[in-house]
DNA sequence: TTTTTATATAACTATATACTCATGTAATAT
DNA sequence: ATATTACATGAGTATATAGTTATATAAAAA
């Protein structure tokens, strides 16, 4: 087994972190086919927009998005894909999760998939 | 893009907020060549017996790892590999981060590339 | 049966963080 | 110059959660 000393470990949570939470993956699924400015992405998610420019902060500091000012509005776009991956992985463990449970909602499970396989 | 309902963002988030912390990934990094008892992952983890209970039982309710009682001791064991894959991403990525941001703790990133290819 | 060992859990505290509201700032338009 | 638009951010609140301490529970040993 790799031994990681706790500062690894404490970045890698830090990491996980940032998507742990609904409204960023929102906002990350929204830029996934592209860049999008705030306003867009506040009518995408249904957030506030002080809300939703506060995540954005957060996932730009992370260096998961970044920042192109153009006049008064402010485009980001996905730095590396490779984060979809990584949601697509969890999707794909909680649509076996679901499925082995044999759980009603199979619209719910057909949509991970989907997303997984993307 | 995939369009996901609310519910679906919560369910993901919630699925990478078990892995947002740092005690967590120590445990299961701990269970990566095979099940332990409780008190082997306290010795393993630094972390109090109650407090590495409460985080077997929260991955366990996950269904992350899955719990064997034989006697006096519980033996947790991790139920789908796949959950490495994830935190093997994660450290590609900060890999990556800090070696293009040519950081100086090279044994921090060689740490990280040799445990995302295990 | 009593004690010991191994684990789980309840009660509590401290801290982090998501959110809202209000305001600041900077670029464009009038 | 002033107003407007687009975005960022500070202050404050509410909630979630990680951790500690103490205790409960259950199997094994004495």
């Amino acid at each position: 087994m790799m031994q990681l000393d706790d500062q690894a470990y404490a970045r890698i949570a830090k990491y996980f972190q940032l998507l742990a939470e609904p409204m960023r993956l929102k906002i990350l699924n929204g830029l996934r086919d592209g860049e999008k400015n705030v306003s867009e992405l506040v009518a995408l998610s249904g957030g506030t927009q002080a809300n939703v420019s506060k995540h954005l902060t957060m996932l730009s500091t992370a260096n998961l998005i970044q920042r192109d000012a153009r006049g008064t509005k402010a485009y980001y776009s996905i730095v590396d894909q490779q984060i979809f991956d990584l949601c697509g992985l969890v999707c794909g463990q909680l649509a076996m999760q679901m499925s082995t449970a044999a759980a009603a909602n199979e619209s719910f499970i057909s949509a991970m998939q989907s997303q997984a396989n993307s």
